[in-house]
DNA sequence: GGGTTAGTACAACGTTCGTTGTACTTTGAG
DNA sequence: CTCAAAGTACAACGAACGTTGTACTAACCC
């Protein structure tokens, strides 16, 4: 087994089980067989717990944050319909990619636990995560304004909007009847575009 | 001090200390402590950790949906100019109310822990609070549809858009320098009615 | 191949926590 | 006032957990 492999083992193992169970719920001996290693190599490479968990937050941030720019990369380039190229964009955007998951999950777990993470881990992660991605939408809505295709004041906030509209947010997490994704999409879409005035 | 105010007390300061903490952190010992209650008396009332907690998110539920469908009686019944109106009731409506600022933390929480709550006690939760608010926001948007004020096809998912619209979300619970109310509920009515189209 | 480096297995520690039992005190209704 | 119900103080338990030290083994570089 290669060495440098063994700490991406336990970041992965890490965030399996910080994102099932949480801070607190989350054992060291349970995070070490998940990534099938010892908690002493475990406690060499990171120290102690809360510094594994700002490790892992930060690492799923980044990774996730990487592939959502390539997706506004790739679909908020060349624009030939506005309303259906925003529409394929969302829809790439939240199809579920198995792996992040995980990572969504983490984020919920962060949010609770925000209280307790240290502020400068916390701006780290925003920034790595969130934050970039915001912008990288926000500067595209911007061009598109420039274009005459939106109307807006502030780009940054506009990007909010439309983060918010095609979330479709409220506790789908759980197990039950996943609402369709094309339906939260489109009609996200639509109220950003177009609103709810009669 | 009167015997049946032991349960409110309980249920008080556990809220206080499960919003903060979390409900793995939180201690049983701290929780009575905080509500100046001998742990016995919390057992004897709640039966266990569980037990309680599951009283707490539901008993916060319901009083704070009890006063957020009081601001949708008072602020959505008569309109007269649409967009000030909504502007007024959404300020109302995110207006922290000091007490419920621990609500809204234990929301976090249950989102966050909702893998680790039987699924009985969730929809019990959702439809005491989030789900009870937004029908009846869906409803007075279904009337004023009726009224050719607003243009849309469901009206919960028109109320859920408007929700997170004026939402601002974003990690705003950390302290910092709190965005403007004013601002963001102006943008997000703005952006709920007119949208972004160019 | 030898030696440094990283990883493992394992025991041990101090602490914290949920929970229960028990004997005692307070409270409130009749 | 009386007495049952509710509350308290306190000790005790078993379990789980974070963390460290240590002696041993496997992996890699020259």
């Amino acid at each position: 087994m290669a060495r440098s492999s063994k700490r991406q083992d336990v970041l992965a193992g890490a965030l399996t089980v910080f994102a099932r169970d949480g801070y607190a719920r989350a054992s060291i001996d349970v995070i070490a067989a998940e990534a099938g290693v010892s908690t002493r190599t475990l406690y060499n490479h990171f120290g102690d717990k809360a510094g594994l968990f700002q490790a892992v937050i930060q690492e799923s941030a980044t990774r996730v944050a990487a592939a959502q720019l390539a997706i506004v990369e790739s679909h908020l380039t060349e624009i030939t319909d506005l309303e259906s190229d925003l529409v394929a964009f969302g829809i790439a955007w939240r199809t579920p990619i198995p792996d992040f998951a995980e990572h969504w999950a983490l984020v919920r777990q962060v949010n609770a636990e925000a209280g307790h993470i240290p502020e400068d881990a916390i701006d780290a992660w925003q920034e790595a995560g969130p934050l970039a991605v915001q912008r990288a939408i926000a500067d595209r809505f911007a061009a598109f304004a420039a274009d005459g295709l939106l109307r807006l004041d502030d780009p940054v906030r506009a990007a909010l909007h439309f983060a918010l509209l095609i979330s479709g947010s409220n506790l789908s997490y759980r197990g039950g009847p996943k609402p369709d994704l094309a339906d939260t999409v489109t009609t996200g879409v639509h109220a950003f575009l177009h609103g709810y005035a009669g």
